[in-house]
DNA sequence: TGCTTGACCGACG
DNA sequence: ACGTCGGCCAAGC
């Protein structure tokens, strides 16, 4: 499978991810039909292009925290971004409970 | 063709 | 709460 596919295709997970929630690399991949391949999730992040405004910044890591050197450039955009969207950091990390996007694909069949 | 490199993850010690 | 390891697989050299 083509690269370009894959990465539009997880782009296009990302771009659904709500204000004010996160992803995991792992949660976008699998979305995009990548399950266990979240490595697909970074690399179609680094590909991104300039002009594409993407929510890349609510793509965080399984530990809950931003996959950046604390302090550079882009940890503290990304932390600015999110923090203005209302989430809140406890010592460089998220609570998932409170902020995990959780995707609905098939519509709920009663309960 | 082969080997290394990732904005990663989960299990295990 | 660490560090290590194996799994993952497209890109780039």
């Amino acid at each position: 499978m083509k690269s370009s596919e894959i990465n539009e295709r997880i782009w296009a997970v990302i771009a659904r991810i709500p204000q004010g929630r996160v992803a995991t690399y792992g949660q976008v991949a699998a979305e995009a039909g990548f399950p266990r391949q979240p490595r697909r999730t970074a690399q179609a992040l680094r590909a991104v292009p300039d002009d594409l405004k993407l929510p890349w910044y609510r793509v965080i890591n399984a530990q809950g925290k931003l996959s950046f050197e604390p302090g550079s450039k882009a940890y503290r955009l990304a932390r600015r971004s999110l923090e203005a969207e209302g989430v809140v950091f406890v010592r460089d990390k998220i609570d998932f409970e409170r902020y995990r996007w959780q995707p609905r694909s098939a519509a709920p069949l009663l309960d």
